[in-house]
Formats: C-alpha cells, structure tokens, sequence
DNA sequence: AACGTGTCCAACCGCCTGGTA
DNA sequence: CTACCAGGCGGTTGGACACGT
C-alpha cells in the first residue's frame, strides 16, 4: 500500500460493535466480496457479509457491489447524451434516483444523484442567484421546458425549469462547439472531467483494476439485476 | 514551491417504504 | 396488526486532486 490514497483500516470510533470495518474498502476486501458473489451470487446482504468473512455490514457490501465492484458498471464521464436522459427523466420522476438510473446502463443511482448535486444543483443555485438580478429569456426558456417535460406534461416544478435552463445553455454550448472552435462557452465543465472523472491517483489501483477486468473476462458470473 | 480554496465522489448515517412472516 | 428485514433515498462528510494566488 502506498501513502497517496491509503487503504487504511477505520474503525468506527462511534460503532457499538468494534468488529465492523468502515471507510474506504481494501483490495483484499474487494477481492473477497466479488469472489464470494461470483461463487455465490448476491443473496442476503447481512448474511453474505458473514458468510465472505467481511467485517462489514451488509449494507456497505450491498452498496459497494451495487456502486463500484460490479462487472457491467460505468465509471468516469457522464455522456452528453446521459446527462439528457437524466434531466428528462428527472423532470419525469424527481429525485427518483434508482429509477432514473435503471434507465441508464452501467450508472448506479449515488452516481446520478452526485451529477445532479454537483452539476445541476450548482447550476440552478446561480440561475436563481442571476433571477434577482435579470429577467430570463422566458420565450426561449419555455420552449426548451416545454420540450423537455413534454412526457410529464405536469406542472412545471423551480427544479424542472432551471434544470431546463441547464439543458438549454448545454444544447447552445454543443451547436457553437460542434460548428466552430473548442471554446468554452458553459459555465461548468460538460466534457470529461480532470483524471477521466476516476480517482485512479496510483499504479496499485491500476494494476488492480487490470486484474479485475482480467477478472471478469474469464469469469462468467451469473448476476441477477 | 507552498499554501489556501474549491470540486468531485466514495462512503456513511438516519430515516422511510415495502414485503413478508 | 406488529415486528423485522432489505433496499431506497436525502443529506452529509472527508480525502484526493485541481486550480489560483
């Protein structure tokens, strides 16, 4: 183990039984819970955490399967295409997380949710902050709101509308980038983010996760979702 | 180069919901 | 009806990294 992004034990100072690991998961705790899943397959997730030997509650297995460990899922980047799926649909169903995110292969619900917290939210904050400042182009607006929660038709939500907005100010920035030159135009970063969007800061994470991609290329695990 | 600040995201907690015995 | 459990969700935290000064 290196220093940069240790995979430190943290026992929880405030759990009652000293015996559950949390924090940041191991390697080897890693390896465990996918050998045992792909032995195995997912079961009952207090059971399997017992079962595999982990010192975690079957919570944070369930989680960091569901989240990070399993074959089919998509790390990094979130496509432009994505991230209009995720206004659509999150103008459709609110923070419906795992619902939008069953709509989006390989993307688990805390990744959509963290997208929407960091990007959007961040987006309609200054929209609103502008809002005393400037009228909105409301003709222009309205009909990217229109287009959007087309499949809803319901009410149109403060969310649903700066949401709409983002969208609007992402299809300016898309035309002007495909027509003309690279120039940034978005107040906020629409392409891959610094590191691939990965935090992969060291050759050890590197190497571990060639040997699960070898992994999962030779193992043909029955999974169930 | 060193430091401060902001951003991203994995992981956690607490609460809620739905299913089932 | 009640109790229990698994899973889902919102909110939050802390570490790593990027960036500005």
């Amino acid at each position: 183990m290196d220093g940069k992004r240790p995979y430190f034990l943290t026992s929880c100072s405030h759990s009652v039984d000293p015996e559950v690991r949390k924090g940041p998961w191991t390697m080897e705790e890693d390896l465990i819970l996918i050998n045992y899943i792909a032995n195995h397959g997912e079961g009952i997730w207090n059971s399997l955490a017992k079962s595999a030997g982990l010192k975690r509650t079957g919570k944070s297995c369930r989680l960091r399967w569901l989240n990070y460990l399993r074959p089919d899922v998509r790390r990094g980047n979130i496509t432009p295409e994505e991230q209009m799926l995720i206004l659509q649909l999150h103008a459709k169903w609110g923070n419906r997380w795992s619902k939008i995110a069953k709509h989006l292969p390989g993307r688990t619900d805390n990744e959509i949710k963290n997208f929407w917290r960091t990007r959007i939210q961040k987006y309609i904050n200054k929209q609103d902050e502008n809002h005393h400042h400037q009228q909105q182009d409301d003709t222009q607006l309205m009909t990217t709101c229109k287009q959007v929660s087309q499949a809803s038709s319901s009410q149109m939500s403060t969310t649903t509308t700066a949401a709409s907005s983002y969208l609007n100010a992402f299809d300016n920035h898309h035309h002007h980038h495909q027509a003309n030159s690279p120039q940034q135009l978005f107040p906020y970063p629409l392409e891959p983010y610094p590191n691939g969007g990965i935090i992969m800061p060291d050759d050890l994470n590197d190497s571990m996760w060639n040997n699960m991609e070898e992994f999962w290329s030779i193992n043909a695990v029955s999974t169930h979702y």
